[in-house]
RNA sequence: GGGCAAUUAGCUCAGCUGGUUAGAGCGCCACAUUGACAUUGUGGAGGUCACAAGUUCGAAUCUUGUAUUGCCCACCA
């Protein structure tokens, strides 16, 4: 016999071995005929802990695998983890720093051995992470574990590059970047976030224009006055005059140019420009040809054109650049508290420098992809493509637009496909160098001004390769397929890419994916590279479905961080205070795609009571078998539907429909609502109706029945306890939960009369118990019934031992023909129920109440009718003889209506 | 500045294309309790569904506007 409590600390680890070495997490153990069905983890950061972010991930992956293997598809889910490169190198820079105090760990170990120490931190990390994946009951298949540092992981990244640099698509150039001074390299503008500050803001005389900027220190260099070319202030000044200006290091000579960036309203409507350390004005000089110079440093200092400056740090300089120009009798005002945005870093949280450097690129507009093009597309930004078959060039950003916009790739929920597009139309170039030591390094060499680019070094000598390495969403987006490809393969260096895919077991059945889980938040960083980069080297989408979850949030709807941490749940603690089941279901049910959530302790308890529940609605079928000396792994066939009682017929009916409302729940990706669904047919139905009405009278044939139907619909949601109660109920023959098949539905164990009529039983019984709460009624204390109907009279005498029992009332006396309480209601339906009354206590009011409810069926039969009728839908769904589009039946019918309408107030 | 969303019980949230008396969990109140389960059962209190106008026989649901909150993007020299 079972424990009295559920104890999920000594099942779920044996569990989870179980199912390991069973080989249950393989695809070759599922059926070869089953249609392909593959998730790529996404793959945590080496850098340390699990967190709820994957734990929710884990949870939601986790439950489409075991539905999707449950329905015999062949089902694959590889698991893995992903350097981040920039993230991982300063986690260990900085414990390098503090461990072991060396202060520039990047000049004091040199290159190669940083990387080793590195290295070795990530293997640590990665056997955490490994054994924090499989603590969620993560049913993914760990022979297939991938690494995005592995050899054939590099192979494929390294042979991208040199694909798309041959082809045009990746190009090296002077372009601006967002510089980050304090980890000395660049970033994507994805990693850039804005922070709202309040610095002074200045006007100064320059020449004879007044300029204002709130970054006095980028101004040495400016030798152009920007205005508009329709700013009638400005009209006597035409474009490229010059004039000479009294500066902060002396007169410069500066030129007029007319440019429509320049917004009139914005302060005076002229500024100058700084072309190195600002986007906009980078464009600018960009269309004009106008000359660009460094002010500022990599490393955030000011250069020598700064004269006295230079070599001063930004902070430093700015109030003494301002008090030399105040002396010069240049500053004309000094707004205090101007509030801008300032470029942060998103990795190191620095101020950011624009800088022009020279970086790799990826080129999004050019048009080089062949690509499937069916129909002709059209959106903001992109020109319309001729119809026709076949492929066609395309840029990669028509390609990321035409995979969504044809709905080859669908976005749960849908409303991001919008910010998707929107994300779009205002790509630009993707920077994809960091000059950072751990990742893929930039497979090109540099020998004087010679370059070469391959995936093998250039052979001679003299030649150096780019010591920068890649952004490392640039490979990590190719993960869906990379990790398909076979390692034996890419060690070989003969096989193009292409022959590698084909010769790749794995990515011809595997790819592409099905679904593609992750959280909103990297919907841009990640899974819209996936779609470039995996569009661009197979040529095919990377997943079909996108599933986008929200953040998990504290109860008081604040982000969990690092630096507080009260306010962080350690999913780890709470498997081991609560069981891993109960956590999955507290962060999915009640958890709507793309919308954030909270998670606190009390809803994990919640959930931990109800798998407790179930836990004890097992030891109750258990132990009805026992007492009636049937072994529950010997019941296979049900009785004849003839021999069943209601409630055992209702029970195999409400079961039918619940596989029913599961499996689409689940198709659908609607994982709370069904999460809620079972949640409540489990405690609301199966234990509190029918376990109770079983008792005295248990059919153990349908109650296991019942419980294994339960059993199987539940073990996507909680795995373990279903794994384990299993293996006490299930049929002799069947193996573990995990491989049996999700149950398939029953029209002959359909009975809707017998539902309906157990329902009206749990109507009976709740309304006299509610009755006798009210009047505080004795137990054993009589009850009269008048009925209108032959048929419930029938139906409660047939119940009175269950009525006695569960509302300690008797039912002594029916009443068949008492119809004297007809009311006007009653002649809208052909089959009135039941009314109740306590005996002794007759109350007219209370009598009222109970019969509320049929007033409520009463007002269901006439508003169905209304609804049909209902002039939105009119012509679809009213009455034939009310359609034929003839107006004044139409008239008519709203008026009967109108009545109908009238009447149901009147109620 | 552009975009996306949210506003329902004390708290956290459901409520699909308009249609029974607006639901759940937690919390609260009362009662119960000796064989599935105190990680329990039964009953109850608690909501002018942010506000206003409109469409409709009928609106939490549709339309428009207002207010508040949150997020994303762009970025102001």
């Amino acid at each position: 016999m079972l424990e009295k409590a559920y104890d999920p600390k000594a099942t779920e680890d044996h569990i989870y071995k179980m199912w390991e070495q069973s080989g249950a997490f393989k695809p070759e153990s599922c059926d070869p005929k089953g249609e392909p069905f593959t998730i790529s983890m996404p793959p945590p950061n080496a850098t340390g802990q699990l967190h709820l972010g994957h734990a929710v991930m884990l949870a939601l992956e986790d439950i489409f695998i075991r539905f999707a293997r449950m329905q015999g598809k062949r089902v694959l889910w590889v698991p893995g983890t992903d350097h981040a490169s920039i993230a991982t190198e300063a986690v260990v820079i900085r414990k390098i720093q503090k461990e072991e105090k060396i202060a520039d760990p990047r000049k004091t170990l040199g290159r190669e051995k940083l990387v080793m120490r590195i290295k070795q931190f990530v293997e640590e990390s990665r056997s955490t992470i490994r054994n924090q994946v499989r603590k969620m009951g993560a049913s993914c298949d760990w022979s297939r574990e991938r690494y995005t540092m592995d050899p054939a992981l590099a192979r494929t990244t390294t042979e991208v590059f040199v694909d798309m640099y041959k082809k045009g698509v990746i190009y090296r150039g002077f372009r601006m970047v967002n510089w980050d001074p304090k980890l000395q390299t660049t970033l994507s503008d994805d990693e850039v976030v804005y922070e709202t500050r309040s610095e002074p803001f200045y006007t100064f005389q320059y020449g004879p224009f007044q300029i204002s900027t709130s970054r006095p220190e980028t101004k040495f260099g400016d030798k152009y006055v920007v205005m508009h070319p329709k700013d009638a202030r400005y009209k006597k000044y035409k474009h490229g005059d010059t004039f000479e200006a009294e500066w902060i290091n002396g007169p410069v000579r500066a030129t007029v140019i007319k440019d429509e960036a320049i917004d009139m309203e914005f302060g005076t409507g002229v500024m100058t420009i700084t072309p190195w350390h600002d986007h906009t004005d980078f464009e600018i000089a960009g269309r004009h040809g106008l000359e660009k110079e460094q002010v500022i440093g990599f490393d955030g200092k000011l250069l020598e054109i700064a004269g006295e400056f230079s070599g001063m740090k930004i902070e430093e300089a700015r109030p003494l650049i301002v008090e030399k120009l105040e002396k010069k009798g240049l500053l004309v005002s000094m707004v205090q508290a101007q509030e801008h945005n300032v470029a942060i870093s998103s990795r190191g949280g620095g101020l950011l420098e624009p800088q022009i450097k020279l970086q790799w690129f990826i080129d999004v507009n050019k048009e080089v992809v062949p690509w499937p093009s069916p129909l002709p597309v059209r959106q903001a930004g992109l020109a319309l493509l001729p119809k026709g078959e076949g492929k066609r060039l395309m840029s990669l950003k028509q390609i990321l637009h035409s995979v969504v916009h044809h709905k080859d790739i669908e976005i749960i929920p849908e409303r991001f496909e919008k910010t998707y597009f929107h994300w779009i139309d205002h790509l630009r170039d993707w920077c994809i160098s960091r000059q950072i030591w751990w990742g893929h390094r930039i497979p090109a060499w540099y020998r004087g001004s010679e370059m070469y680019v391959g995936v093998t070094p250039p052979e001679g000598d003299g030649w150096e390769q780019d010591s920068d390495t890649l952004d490392t969403w640039y490979g990590v987006s190719q993960w869906t397929w990379s990790t398909l490809v076979d390692p034996e393969k890419a060690k070989d260096s003969k096989l193009s890419l292409e022959q590698i895919l084909e010769q790749s077991p794995d990515f011809q059945t595997f790819h592409p994916t099905a679904v593609m889980e992750t959280g909103y938040d990297i919907l841009f960083f990640w899974v819209a590279r996936m779609i470039l980069m995996t569009t661009y080297a197979t040529g095919q989408i990377p997943f079909k479905t996108v599933y986008l979850h929200g953040l998990i949030r504290t109860r008081d709807g604040r982000k969990m961080s690092k630096s507080d941490p009260d306010t962080m749940i350690d999913p780890l603690d709470m498997i081991a205070k609560y069981g891993a089941d109960a956590l999955r279901l507290s962060m999915i049910v009640g958890q709507s795609p793309g919308a954030d959530s909270r998670l606190y302790e009390e809803k994990i308890a919640g959930y931990r009571n109800f798998i407790n529940k179930l836990w004890n609605a097992s030891r109750f079928v258990l132990l009805q078998c026992e007492q009636a000396k049937i072994d529950p792994q010997s019941i296979e066939k049900l009785p004849e539907a003839a021999l069943l009682s209601l409630a055992d017929q209702a029970a195999l009916h409400a079961s039918e429909i619940l596989v029913e409302e599961v499996t689409k729940g689940l198709e659908s990706y609607d994982l709370s609502a069904t999460g809620e669904k079972l949640y409540s047919f489990v405690w609301d139905f199966f234990c509190d109706w029918y376990l109770e009405l079983s008792k005295g009278t248990a059919n153990c044939a349908v109650l296991v029945h019942v419980l294994r139907r339960v059993l199987r619909l539940l073990h996507p949601y909680c795995p373990f306890v279903t794994e384990e109660l299993w293996s006490s109920v299930r049929p002799k023959a069947a193996g573990a939960l995990i491989s049996e098949r999700w149950p398939t539905t029953k029209q002959e164990r359909r009975n809707q009369k017998a539902f309906d009529d157990l329902q009206r039983v749990i109507d009976i019984i709740s309304t006299i118990r509610r009755l006798r709460a009210e009047q505080n009624v004795e137990a054993g204390k009589k009850v009269s019934v008048f009925l209108f109907s032959k048929k419930c009279a029938e139906l409660l005498l047939s119940q009175a031992e269950h009525i006695k029992r569960l509302a300690h009332l008797e039912v002594l006396s029916i009443d068949a023909k008492s119809g004297q309480q007809k009311n006007s209601a009653s002649a809208f339906l052909s089959d009135i129920e039941v009314h109740l009354s306590l005996e002794g206590l007759f109350d007219p009011a209370k009598l009222k109440e109970s019969l509320s409810r049929e007033q409520a069926d009463l007002t269901k039969y006439v508003q169905i009718q209304t609804t049909k009728l209902s002039n939105k839908n009119f012509v679809d769904r009213a009455p034939k003889e009310l359609v034929k589009g003839e107006k004044a039946k139409l008239a008519e019918a709203k008026e009967k209506l109108g009545k109908i309408g009238e009447r149901l107030r009147q109620l």
